[in-house]
Order: structure tokens, then C-alpha cells, then sequence
DNA sequence: AATTTATGTTCAAAATAATGAACTTAAGTA
DNA sequence: TACTTAAGTTCATTATTTTGAACATAAATT
């Protein structure tokens, strides 16, 4: 340690090990997210300083990305951001922000007679436990389900139109608005009572668990 | 540097900065994890050091929490072991619980202006980890929701209209019947670009630590 | 303008993380 | 048993982070 770095503005950690964005091989770069969470915190270094315990010289190095903090002080600095340490880590990472599909992109699936149409907007789990749609079907329409499977859910939101719901021996009308939440651990079935569209959402909880 | 730390057995660190479990006060602990993850992957000391440039006797020390690491001493170790240098830190921490999360439990929200309307359609899971909603926004109809933790997912299908979609740093446009995906574990906000009124729907998973 | 005040940056020194070599310990083998 | 090999730990040294104080800069006040 007679021997030491350059200075600060020259640190051979930012320019050798660290510069430039963080293309996957590189410790993510916390500085500007920490420092847009203090700003955002409304703090200046001198309070997150205290607040942190962490000096507010090293704060200011960090945020400028010329130090390679400790995970004693990157713990710190998070919880005195009220911030999960992961997510600060994590911020930096690339990660994909969006998933946009586009209306061709949409799986649809569609009745026999195309008068219901199901649009599948997105699933959920890794044994696909959840699944939500759109669905619109003119009068007459008939969507014909299977069974989900014991202790399954369908929660279905009718925007307009008129609907019948029919699951196991029971049934329901709905209208404009309503919302019903059903069984669907037997065959049950959809029907668009008309003169106008149905139009809803439905979102399924699938209950994977062949336990029973 | 003339003043030595006592020995690595008996160092500080360990001893008071960070001994017992992390029991939500203090840096996680990562010993154990890394190595689990080393031994899982059949690896040395001596070999993980060379795949992830890192000594063996700083990856000794790191094991038994005897050191501090660095964020770029875990990312070289995260690396070597294929394991994304979250999962490694979030493996001892304790999980985020949702109790304070604001999300309204009345069945209508609306922005001040009136111009965006949110209707809670329903939600699932012992601490509300999914809410699904319906939403209708009149041109400039403005909603701005704060993060919902980390790897929270928002999945929002425009039915009608156009919605301008703003996550962290990144903004979409969307037009009917497209679907997004986007993380929120960041404020974000969603705008109506009119002229016709937005309408569509989203399924929030609000989630902890679940890498989706 | 000169002074204060607030905020962020740089510097020398101290603390500590990281390195490579030497040292243990244990297991297998002649 | 002695010898070798393999795995992990400790040691002395080196490289870096961290600290606190001094410095710089800009904005506000006299």
C-alpha cells in the first residue's frame, strides 16, 4: 500500500475494469441508479452519508462509478434508500424492460363457427397455473370447456353484451359490467346471449396439483 | 497497512460487523450459498478460482464470511457459477412481504383529473400477488403508479384507443389490440393519447423475488 | 462584490480486501 | 510407515476501498 492508485480520477478500476455500459460481462454499474434514487429520496450526499453510515466521499465515488463498493456498503447505502439490495443491483443489468406483442401476434383461438373468438393475452408460471384472455362473441357464440382440473378458477369480467354461464348444474346471466367468479373443475360453457357483442376478460387460475 | 488486521480467523468483519444470520440488519451472507453453488458444480477452490479469476484464499475467506467481498470479487464468483449475482445475494435475505402495498382495495379508482378510471376486477393469492383491473382513459387520462417491487410484472392489452406506456427509462406507444409486458419494480405511468377514450386491461403480478 | 451556505469532489491516511506462496490436514498408495 | 496428492487454510505483501478533512464550486444573502 506504498504504493498507491494513480487518484481518484484516474482510478484503474473505472478505466480498466469497469468502463463502459454493462454488456453482460461486467459488474452491473450501480452509481447512476444510486444516485437517482438519492435524488429522487430528495437527499444530499451528506445525509445519505449519516444515514447510511457509508462516508460521503466514497457515496460520491460510487455514484460516479470510480469505486468497486463492498457488499457491506452496498447494503448499506440500500437500506438507508429503503431499496432492496438486489433491486439497485439489478437495475443496472440488462434486462428485458418490455414485451410488446403486436394484434397479429396475439394468439387467438377461435369456435368452429367463429362466432366466439378467444384471444389469449398472456400465461403465467412455469406449469402454466395462469392464464388470462379477451374474448368477444356475437349472439349465439359458444366457447365449450373441459374440465380445468380440481380447484380450478374463471373469473370473467363482461364489458358489454349479455352472456350465459353454465358450469356443472348451475348457471348464471351476466350483464354489462358484472363480473363472476366460478368453478371450473367440470365442463362448462360460455354462450353470448345478444342482440349485441359480448365483450369481456377472463382470468383463469389452472390448479396444476394432481396431489388428489 | 503497518497496522494489520489480527489474522483472518479472528477478523473484524466476522466478528462484528457481521456475524449471526442475516436476520434483515445486516449484508446478506453469501458464504454458504457460494459454497453450495461450488460444491453443486463440483468445483475446487482451486478451480473456481481459475474459471473466475478470483484467489483461492479470498474464496476461502468469502465461504466462511470471513471477508467483505467486493461487488466485483461476487459478480467474477456469480459468473464462474452460472448464477445470476441476484439470486446469489437474495438467497439469504429474507423475502419483501406486500403488507404495505397501496394498492386500493376499492373497486374504482380514478385519477384527480377523473380522466383515468381503474376498475379491480380481482385478486388472487394469500398477499395479493396477482390483481387483474379494467381501465378506460380518456385523451390525456394520466396514471402514474409507483413501483410494485421486484420482478412485478405488468401484462396491459389495449382493447381501444392509444396508450403511451412509460417504465423506468424506456416508454412504448401502444394502439389497439396490442399487448405489453413490463416490469415495474419501478415507478411507471400510463398515459392516454387519445383522441378516442383508452380502454383495455391489465394483470399485475406483484411479486417478490420470483424470477419470472 | 464579499460572505455565507450548501453541495459535491479530491486528497492523504487508515482500514481492509485480494493475491500468491507457504502451511496444514486428510486420503490414498507404494 | 513414509510418500504423494489433493483440498482447504493461513500468512505476509500488495492493491483498493473507505474515511475524514480540506478543497472547490455555485447559489443565496448581506
Amino acid at each position: 500500500m506504498q504504493q498507491k492508485k494513480e487518484t481518484s480520477s484516474s482510478s484503474s478500476f473505472a478505466r480498466d475494469a469497469f468502463a463502459g455500459q454493462n454488456t453482460s460481462d461486467r459488474p452491473p454499474l450501480v452509481g447512476k441508479e444510486i444516485q437517482r434514487l438519492r435524488q429522487e429520496h430528495q437527499l444530499t450526499l451528506d445525509e445519505l452519508a449519516s444515514k447510511s453510515g457509508v462516508s460521503k466521499s466514497i457515496l460520491s465515488q460510487i455514484e460516479r462509478d470510480h469505486s468497486n463498493p463492498t457488499l457491506s456498503t452496498i447494503w448499506r447505502i440500500s437500506q438507508a434508500l429503503k431499496q432492496p439490495l438486489v433491486d439497485m443491483l439489478s437495475s443496472g443489468e440488462e434486462k428485458p424492460r418490455f414485451e410488446h406483442l403486436k394484434v397479429n401476434q396475439t394468439p387467438v383461438v377461435s369456435s368452429t363457427d367463429g362466432k366466439f373468438v378467444l384471444k389469449i393475452l398472456g400465461t403465467l408460471g412455469t406449469v402454466s397455473t395462469l392464464q388470462w384472455y379477451e374474448f368477444k362473441a356475437e349472439e349465439g357464440g359458444i366457447l365449450e370447456s373441459e374440465s380445468h382440473g380440481s380447484g380450478s378458477l374463471e373469473n370473467l369480467t363482461l364489458v358489454s353484451g349479455k352472456l350465459l354461464v353454465i358450469s356443472g348444474a348451475e348457471s348464471r346471466a351476466l350483464i354489462s359490467g358484472e363480473t363472476l367468479r366460478f368453478l371450473t373443475d367440470s365442463p362448462h360453457r360460455l354462450e353470448s346471449l345478444g342482440p349485441e357483442p359480448a365483450h369481456g376478460f377472463m382470468v383463469n387460475l389452472l390448479n396444476s396439483n394432481e396431489s388428489f
